[in-house]
DNA sequence: TCAAAAGTGTTGGCCATACACCCATGC
DNA sequence: GCATGGGTGTATGGCCAACACTTTTGA
């Protein structure tokens, strides 16, 4: 406390923000990576991101980026400062630190749009936590706890539904759990289970055909955010035992 | 993405911690807090911290920051980051953001130990939710947004237990919960409820004999960290059609 | 013997799982 | 008709809330 910014005996930081933008296409789980155009890290994919401008809030320089990064409208998407990541050496180049934001919504159009959007495209999760995609800086790490914390959220929250353009039917919903976890639901339970859940989701009164079937009841997002009951993975025992990170 | 930290156009930023050290002493949750000793908010009460140092993690720097205000042990405490909170207006001095850290200890001697300390002093909760005592910068809301962290912890972790001085009993975790929570839980259900968790309780064989009435089997803090199943506030139904905050 | 807290037993209801079964459509 | 996905019904079992009841202590 011996320091003080006005004296100008604080070593000063650089703050940015980076977006963890999830979405669902197809069977697959996507993230949004851009290719750095310097170094470090010169051609390596990375988070999209950028420095924190001076009048302008947290929120505002993700919501920003986003817009930047993916020539989209951020107001359409979910967005949640998920943590802030400062270690000393994280940048080569000095004192970094990032706010990370997760981004999450519907199978959204490839980049181009945008001005900075050029060289964005959507990739595999799983080609990433397999390693054959090799992020830069400390964003492999990063991502796993946004994925972490985008698998828990389905648990007790509604945000599932924002990852479906609407309106959709149930199937979609049970397809973006399906794929975030990685594990089947039972259809006809899980229908009761979101049904049952009230202002999760608004019927529209119609109805769509799929390829092949019987036609289904097509909905909209509901207002309500948490989700209760909660949705329960089935691996919950195997979850007792956890052992949360700790700071030691 | 013009700017460039070595190329030194990027307005630098300070960065400090802040802690939220949450304690239960008594039917009472209490908040460490200490004067402010110069402007800005000369005099009022406000979250320790400070600014963070060349080498250290930020999780080094809340370890710090913790040893310095307190005087004891940081290690003893559960400590996790909270959320980073930088709007450009939050400190008149200048660009000042600040990652909060969510510290949870036992009922702590009061604080005298430790050189910076001496100002610091335990404040009722309640007193600040009230409005009775005034916090220094958005330290309130700081505030708020830890206590529903600890709130919701509870439901679904065993941090409980760290606000327990070991030994225990289970009187002394439901009192936990019965005071972070601000409602009575059956006594009874309760219990078969923590000792039915695997790890969340380990039985010392010892007993202690309270004030009046029968004696108590007294444990100490299991390994599980995660609770399941989760511990009910009863307030459930509520709570479903409650609307999470937005960025918009 | 009484008050107070620890701890056990029991019951009714809700919810989850699993799975059988019917519905509506394209081919 | 048949395959395919939509959607309903139902039986079993687990957990939870509520509360009656027993146990063990100090006064």
């Amino acid at each position: 406390m011996t320091n003080d910014i006005s004296a100008g005996q604080v070593r000063p930081v650089a703050v940015t923000v980076d977006l963890v933008i999830l979405t669902v296409r197809g069977d697959d789980l996507q993230v949004l990576l851009v290719e750095r155009g310097k170094e470090p890290y010169l051609g390596r994919p990375a988070l999209p991101g950028g420095y924190i401008r001076e009048a302008e809030t947290l929120d505002q320089a993700a919501l920003r980026e986003l817009g930047e990064e993916t020539g989209l409208d951020g107001r359409r998407l979910h967005l949640e400062q998920l943590r802030t990541y400062g270690d000393p050496d994280r940048d080569p180049r000095g004192r970094v630190i990032t706010v990370a934001y997760l981004a999450l919504g519907p199978d959204l159009p490839a980049p181009l749009a945008g001005s900075d959007a050029r060289n964005a495209s959507w990739t595999s999760v799983s080609s990433i936590l397999d390693g054959r995609i090799d992020l830069a800086f400390d964003h492999f790490k990063i991502l796993q706890e946004a994925l972490e914390r985008a698998r828990s959220q389905l648990e007790y929250t509604t945000i599932a539904a924002v990852f479906c353009p609407e309106p959709f039917t149930v199937s979609d919903l049970r397809k973006i759990y399906e794929v975030i976890w990685g594990i089947p639901l039972d259809p006809s339970n899980f229908r009761r289970k979101v049904t049952r859940a009230e202002h999760f989701l608004e019927p529209t009164g119609e109805r769509r055909t799929p390829e092949t079937g019987r036609p289904a009841a097509v909905y909209r997002r509901g207002t309500a955010r948490l989700l209760y009951p909660p949705m329960l993975r089935s691996g919950d025992i195997a979850r007792t035992h956890q052992t949360a990170p700790s700071l030691r």
